[in-house]
RNA sequence: CGGGGUGUAGCUCAGCUUGGUAGAGCGCUUGCUUCGGGAGCAAGAGGUCGUAGGUUCGAAUCCUGUCACCCCGACCA
């Protein structure tokens, strides 16, 4: 490609509304253009990095034994009716009529797509297993699109569905999935992590992502300092305490705590660490009255392990302050397990605490030296809280560290959710109708190549890896107008390059030496090639790699280029 | 959807408090010089100041509505 011809757009300057890196870059390379909140247009440079994720992806998908298929986008609302998530899915989903009043959606994922389709074709358990894919643009309204291309309302995806006659065969399948992400991940260059995950509102049961890791990243991750475990924080499970409790050694004891009502207002008060404190939090219970969690002072309730636990209301709702007046006749800062009015689950962590310190359900007052079992009922036993960093690994291999990820893969075992929905069966070998057990797969394609960005950049601009770069090496000739010893010499290094199949980049606009190199910089192109009346006078080329500090001169043969171009 | 903020030239922004008929830098056009790290000089083109209304002799500036965009906030590939 000529840059004479090529339409390259880029700018000195950082957009004002531009956060992140990825975004800041993107834009200043030319790559993207917004058209509107979440909404960008992919300008030929960018396209050519998109398509190369997607071939990547392609490539990948057909090797695991998927076929791709291409549903509509549009989707009429019977569908999401029948499987539920008419309403689930709320404002997210882009609704409109059509000219006939009938209401349709702007699909933002496709599982009641397929399954519709699978129930029309499928019949017999000989056909099966299959997998489906697409590559395809998908919609989600969301509540906050930000980060450009990273969490942008539209959107492309790779998304695939498996059905099989069993679970066996779909735990078969998805670890046949996982590994081809792996093989995706690994080809992009990037540093990632798979990562246990909650499965959100696609439901199902078995689910990990797939995070490429970036400081700016909306995900928290915990994971272990010298073991396999990864798990986003809100699905990390923690450990019961391994030690088993001390017996009682204080006495309980009320003590006045006029006014401190936090529990580091109280730990400071009494002079004993958040570590000896033991809070209440009082939640919606799933038979509708009140339940008290409890929890070590320094830990955090995760609401997503709360709600899912039986005597718990799921959605979690945290009870008003007036229904804990009314149950407990104190106010919220004063809860303690001691005397206490409703059932109390205790998290792992608060279980093990002895002689602790908790409220005393009394204005103004808390408890020292409460226990377990002597002053108060020994309490159910949960996993609770949510993890933190220092904590031992669930695995029981090291420490947990805290990482920030892009969450650019997500695999589920959905099990029967969607096809007992909607009804997606065929006959087994004994004649009986089975309903489907039903694995997805997504990739967020867009979303890929600005995590990329995030994670290999330098103060000039983006460094693609050479598997997605839009152009493996760009040609920077100096003087080109003035000297036709280097057009010559540009020209043919030009032509031969195309010849041998490389992606080359020829910058023949003749603009000065630093104009191109900062271009050449800004949109990441791997590899460098100066051609200049000074090189060419010693039959020399200077090649440059975009993360080398220094350039390097090498024979001004293709030969030689292409040699280089290889060892890289 | 709540809370905060911004809309002025293709881009980044000044001007608004204290109304008086529109500015800078970058980019763009033309010419000359320059040519190994985003060149210099000169001459140009380009804006009904988001939009609708109101106040006023007069509105980018004050007032009201409205739209869009950005930032902070709990389920996302």
């Amino acid at each position: 490609m000529r840059l004479s011809t090529f339409p390259l757009h880029t700018t000195k300057e950082t957009p004002a509304d531009a956060e992140v890196v990825s975004h800041q870059l993107m834009l200043r390379a030319g790559y993207i253009r917004k058209l509107g909140a979440g909404l960008y247009t992919w300008l030929p440079i960018g396209l050519r990095t998109l398509q190369k994720i997607e071939a990547i992806v392609r490539e990948e998908m057909n090797r695991a034994g998927a076929m791709e298929v291409l549903m509509p986008s549009v989707h009429p609302a019977e569908l999401w009716q029948e499987s539920g998530r008419w309403q689930v899915m709320g404002d997210e989903m882009l609704r409109f009529k059509d000219r006939h009043g009938n209401e349709f959606a702007y699909g933002p994922t496709h599982e009641e797509v397929v399954c519709h389709y699978v129930r029309q074709d499928y019949r017999s358990y000989r056909q099966l297993p299959v997998n489906l894919y697409q590559i395809q643009t998908k919609f989600r309204d969301e509540r906050r699109p930000r980060f450009g291309v990273m969490r942008s309302r539209e959107f492309i995806m790779k998304d695939a569905y498996s059905f099989h006659m069993d679970a066996e065969d779909l735990a078969r399948e998805y670890e046949n999935m996982r590994a081809a992400y792996a093989r995706i991940f690994d080809r992009l260059g990037v540093d990632y992590r798979i990562v246990k995950a909650d499965s959100g509102n696609i439901g199902g049961s078995r689910s990990e992502e797939f995070h490429v890791l970036a400081g700016s990243g909306e995900d928290l991750l915990a994971v272990s300092d010298s073991g396999p475990y990864a798990a986003n924080v809100e699905a990390a499970e923690t450990l019961p305490h391994p030690a088993p409790r001390p017996a009682p050694a204080a006495a309980l004891e009320t003590v006045a705590t006029p006014g401190q009502k936090t529990c580091e207002q109280v730990s400071r008060f009494l002079d004993v660490p958040l570590t000896g404190k033991v809070k209440l939090l009082v939640v919606k219970g799933a038979d509708g009255g009140l339940v008290g969690v409890a929890l070590r002072g320094d830990h955090q309730l995760n609401e997503i392990k709360a709600a899912k636990h039986a005597a718990i209301a799921d959605p979690l709702q945290m009870a008003t302050p007036e229904e804990v007046e009314q149950a407990f006749g104190c106010e919220v800062g004063y809860l303690g397990p001691v005397r206490c009015p409703i059932p109390v689950i205790a998290d792992f962590a608060a279980a093990a605490l002895t002689d602790f310190v908790c409220g005393a359900n009394q204005n103004d007052h808390h408890l020292k030296g409460a226990n377990w079992g002597r002053d108060c009922g020994e309490p159910a036993v949960a996993d609770l809280r949510m993890i933190c960093e220092g904590d031992p690994s669930p695995d029981g291999n090291g420490e947990i560290r805290f990482y920030r990820g892009i969450e650019g893969g997500h695999i589920f075992q959905l099990g029967s959710k969607y096809t007992t929905a909607m009804d997606v069966s065929v006959l087994d070998e004994n004649g009986q109708s089975v309903t489907l057990q039903m694995g997805c797969y997504g990739i967020g394609i867009t979303r890929l190549a600005a995590a990329v960005i995030e994670q290999s950049h330098d103060a000039a601009g983006i460094i693609w890896p050479d598997a997605i770069a839009p152009f493996k090496v760009v040609l920077c000739p100096i003087g080109l107008e003035k000297s036709e010893t280097v057009r010559v010499a540009v020209e043919t290094l030009y032509g031969e390059l195309l010849e041998a199949g490389v992606q080359v980049l020829l910058d023949d606009r003749g603009a000065r030496p630093g104009a191109m190199f900062a271009d050449a910089e800004l949109i990441g192109i791997p590899h460098r090639i100066v051609i200049g009346d000074k090189g060419l006078a010693n039959q020399q080329f200077e090649y440059k790699h975009r993360r080398a500090e220094k350039a390097e001169m090498i024979a001004a043969t293709t030969a030689a280029v292409l040699e280089r171009l290889a060892a890289a």
